[in-house]
DNA sequence: TCAAATTTAGAACATTTGTTCTAAATTTGA
DNA sequence: TCAAATTTAGAACAAATGTTCTAAATTTGA
């Protein structure tokens, strides 16, 4: 494994496990027995880190969402979908758990998150419209809905991993289920057999 | 005004303005024309400050939860709940974006922060029963449900304004009205009306 | 093979941070 | 009023942090 490697991997599961405010760049160094000074001709400055572990994330979602454009839009696309992101949320958690400091403190990100989020806000509105035209979903929601249920959904699945830090700590797959619940109680109500 | 008064104040208002990422309690100090020292008098440590933030919060909180009491409980009177929160979470803004990290570091604040939201869900359960009763909620309501929309309704209130941040960073009223609508499109399948 | 490019360790540095200490100034209340 | 309690400023300190520098080790590729 190359060094630049290795070191985005260490950083990633120590930001992830004591988070970015107690994680220093030697701390990461020493945990793979490397020297500071090395991991700064790799990364000059600590931002460098996050933003390379940003643009995982973000390439991670890319994929997804090309995924999901050749499977069949119907109910279980939905839930796949929603577990496939909770998975990547869970995976680069840190990040979330401190979207909006990093936000602020690394611009670029805040940036590449709004194109990322308005291009996942389209993949979903045609989910839904599919649901739809398919007969699954009612077709007397008002448009200011739809985009509202779009909103809830984003909502939760960029905070659901720091409402169960903050709440029931659940624990990897009983976490992911609770949440997934949380969406298909979101859901319930638009399903045609409930109206 | 006394001198810890007036530190609290520059506090919030420095967290709030610039991140606790970026605030020393030097920055505090010097914002009021205090020298460091006599910060650390009144406050020992820098967790003390944010404790005593988080203490000024959970008392709002336990005022709100008090008066909702003597209103009766219609949909206005979650309107009113609902703004009311937003208000206080927009007050404290730094503590929610910040609240899984500030939890770890400081656990009462977690504990706290727990007995807190299993009140005021109490709380919610007791306002959809009477919404229910009154026949404005629908009554085939699955009880999984129930609880599954007043968590929902949690994830709102505690991360609207880090979604907010991330996303179209709306303004003043703008941002509480963009979200509050939020909160409306969750209950309208809900509503009898909608059945 | 061997010179050039790269990677690496470790020392060094300036800055910042939380906190403590001391001694002076101010306030309090009997 | 004046001694005791409190508040305050400012210096001081140790630890940590991000980053740079230097010189050695290693790798690369013609």
């Amino acid at each position: 494994m190359k060094s630049k490697e290795k070191i985005l991997n260490a950083a990633l599961l120590l930001y992830n496990e004591q988070g970015i405010r107690n994680i220093t760049t030697r701390h990461i160094a020493a945990s793979i027995g490397m020297s500071g000074g090395n991991l700064h001709y790799h990364f000059k400055h600590t931002e460098d880190i996050i933003r390379a572990l940003f643009d995982e994330l973000a390439l991670a979602y890319d994929g997804l969402m090309a995924n999901a454009q050749s499977v069949p839009l119907d109910l279980s696309a939905i839930a796949f979908l929603t577990e496939s992101s909770f998975k990547l949320v869970n995976k680069y958690r840190f990040i979330f758990i401190n979207f909006v400091e990093i936000g602020n403190w690394i611009p670029e990100i805040r940036d590449a998150y709004y194109q990322l989020i308005r291009k996942r806000e389209q993949q979903f509105l045609k989910v839904f419209e599919n649901l739809i035209a398919n007969g699954i979903f009612r077709d007397d929601i008002p448009t200011s809905n739809k985009s509202g249920l779009v909103k809830q959904f984003f909502i939760i699945n960029d905070f659901w991993l720091s409402h169960n830090e903050l709440t029931d700590q659940h624990v990897g797959e009983d976490a992911l289920n609770e949440y997934q619940n949380a969406i298909d109680v979101l859901l319930w109500p638009y399903l045609k057999r409930h109206q």
